[in-house]
DNA sequence: CGAGTTGTTGACGTGTGTCAAAAGAAGTGG
DNA sequence: CCACTTCTTTTGACACACGTCAACAACTCG
């Protein structure tokens, strides 16, 4: 039910640490293994691109700021995904802000390295060029579903989502905590309007909540509700 | 004002007609130009994967269903634009459909010739990566702004937006023809919402309207209705 | 000239966001 | 062990932005 990927988001990079452990010189120099802590931001909008990263353990979220108080999560990031990755357009800023909400470890690359690698490994670049085409697929896809859906949709897609990517732990529970504000900025609604529609999720026997666990009960009705309509 | 690039998407290609002329064999036999009238389906959603294609004339949206009648228009693509890019990823289906809104005519290039091409040639890669960076840092924007900005400021947004993609004409209007319909979806609003929010401006003396030419009066105005909140 | 498309407006319902406040939960300090 | 913060959860009430529907006008086109 994971994500079928060899190491990291990119196959094999060669490059972080997940893939190639800290060896070879050349390398090491230009890494950098950061120990992130829960609630800690790794960079945020407007900092300028100096490299890109990758997840070495812990769990990520890359969000963009509305209001003070408002933003919309546009992914999560777990071990082996890659972060960092829109600073290899022309954009000398990052548009977006990456920022720990698990513990663990995260893998810097200075940009000038990557760059060079992007020069010499032609497979590399096709990799990591078919990475974006399926994230841009994805991202016009919750798009359209933000314009159309209606929240109960947009819901019932998230939890959808998350369990694809973080796949189920021993009890049956999707393999990840998040609080009810971060599930409803990945779903765009505001936190009561979240709230409720869980609770009406639960009332119909749809999903089951243990702290800030989340079970999926009925998966069909879900995957109704998630349904693009004719 | 209108958006800097050599001739296509990507620099300069030298694989679609615009960039390279009708003259190599080796091309020639894996290209076709397919003129389009307007109204015309290039692709829809559902389609095999099979090529690529570049906007030689004419103007092309692509957009993605939802209701039977009820669309998102993620992008309109121009002279020189790419379509159809997102078949680069790893879905054998088009996710998305391309209609020409101006009669034109596309270049289409064979997926197998392609996809060779990337193999030989490190640099296209690298152009192609950064275009899919920019598309993306562009669509998560949009998002964002799907999520939480409203009506009006996605109307003064895609007003912007359409300006800065294709110009003036010689009196001032905004070098593209749009139907009101085209509009709404690709604000992601309904129809008679982005009617009411277009005669808001009018009365306000933001825009004119002049046919289905848009021409843009109190630039200033509409940029603060853009501005991200703080 | 009828028939179909597109433009225009009004009325209406409702999904959702906003605000406020109660009720817990959980820490802090005496 | 008990007040006293402070934070999160939970509900209720409310407003309004926006989508939906319906009707009519205006325009195109065979």
């Amino acid at each position: 039910m994971v994500k079928n990927k060899d190491k990291c988001d990119l196959g094999t990079c060669f490059l972080c640490t997940h893939c190639l452990p800290d060896w070879i010189p050349a390398i090491s120099a230009a890494r950098k293994n950061i120990v992130v802590k829960k609630g800690q931001q790794i960079f945020k909008e407007g900092d300028p691109v100096t490299g890109i990263y990758f997840v070495y353990s812990g769990t990520v979220k890359v969000h963009k700021k509305w209001d003070k108080e408002k933003e919309l999560i546009l992914r999560f990031a777990r071990e082996g995904d890659i972060v960092g990755h829109l600073g290899l357009g022309s954009t000398e800023f990052y548009p977006v802000s990456a920022t720990a909400i698990e513990a663990g470890i995260i893998c810097y690359i200075e940009m000038s390295f990557f760059e060079s690698t992007l020069q010499v490994n032609n497979n590399f670049v096709i990799k990591l060029m078919r990475f974006f085409a399926n994230e841009l697929q994805e991202s016009e896809k919750r798009m359209r579903n933000l314009a159309h859906m209606p929240v109960k949709g947009r819901v019932a897609q998230a939890f959808i989502s998350l369990r694809n990517k973080f796949g189920l732990n021993e009890e049956g529970f999707i393999n990840i905590e998040l609080t009810r504000q971060d599930l409803a900025s990945f779903t765009g609604a505001a936190y009561e309007s979240l709230f409720r529609t869980i609770n009406d999720f639960i009332d119909e026997q749809i999903i089951e909540i243990s702290g800030k666990s989340i079970r999926i009960k009925n998966e069909t009705t879900l995957l109704k509700l998630t349904e693009e309509e004719q």
